[in-house]
DNA sequence: TATTGTTATACTCTATAACTATA
DNA sequence: TATAGTTATAGAGTATAACAATA
């Protein structure tokens, strides 16, 4: 009875669950740091693609991001309703859009990558370089590896 | 043009994304291994948590998950009416219930448990357990670090 | 036949407000 | 006033099927 939260030992070393736990913890503090602007995370990385990769099709940025294409529409309809971003008639090939950043877009850009380095600074902070790339290559090893056939033993 | 959906190389860098993309790995697998008994993650920490702490309350069993205990009246609903979990009014507080696992309940957590052990053989093999050591304690960190105050400067 | 954009749909997770009965 | 269980609801993420226009 006078246990607390904090006696669920097992539970806090299952892997997925501390996998859940941090993305959530992440994803919280990207959505107050970007709650000024109304961007969520994948608004956000569909942005930055654009960015990156001006001109490309809807199709293109939904391999790039890895999302079926369906949900793509749903993201750059809503950019585009925003005028952050603009489709163009792709004149060698007429079933594909071009994607370009408007210039309320690209002027909104820097804003959000200082956005970024302040979600990046406050939930980083506490990690050296080191821990963070050891972290970042765990996590990358895991979602690739999920992608394989199964490993050999 | 020739290039591929491997090189958005800067998102490769966000831990957010990272994040992500590992927890939907792992829970996949997880997926795949439960399927047969039709458990997703949350009913197989329910049961747990059950199993470890028979008799408690359902709003005793959200605090110990940390989840809204309206979402765990939607488990516990789930659980009951597979016959896993029974509920009994508690006669030392009305409004209570004592939440049991049933015979058949309590015999199906030696399957669950061994298919988490096939679950955590096939995502964490190629992790040494100092790796998985320090995996599981940066991501603690992260979402620990979460709901504190402002840490100091 | 395959690709692009699109609509519609569905399922899960997460979260909150508000009600009731009990304390 | 506060707690336990509950209902209803809403938002976001994720996924698939199917269609029209075009290649």
């Amino acid at each position: 009875m006078i246990a607390n939260a904090a006696d669920n030992s097992v539970m806090d070393d299952w892997l997925g669950r501390n996998l859940r736990r941090a993305t959530s913890a992440v994803f919280n503090n990207f959505g107050e740091e970007f709650a000024q602007f109304k961007i969520r995370p994948a608004l956000f990385a569909v942005l930055t693609l654009i960015e990156s990769h001006p001109g490309s099709s809807g199709a293109r940025l939904s391999e790039l991001l890895e999302i079926p294409r369906a949900n793509m529409v749903l993201l750059l309809r809503e950019l585009e309703q925003r005028h952050l971003i603009e489709r163009e008639p792709d004149p060698a090939n007429r079933r594909a859009h071009i994607v370009l950043l408007t210039p309320q877009g690209a002027a909104l850009m820097p804003k959000l990558h200082a956005a970024q380095a302040r979600h990046n600074e406050h939930t980083e902070r506490w990690m050296t370089p080191e821990e963070r790339r050891f972290l970042i290559a765990l996590l990358q090893r895991i979602w690739r590896r999920a992608g394989e056939i199964e490993p050999g033993l």
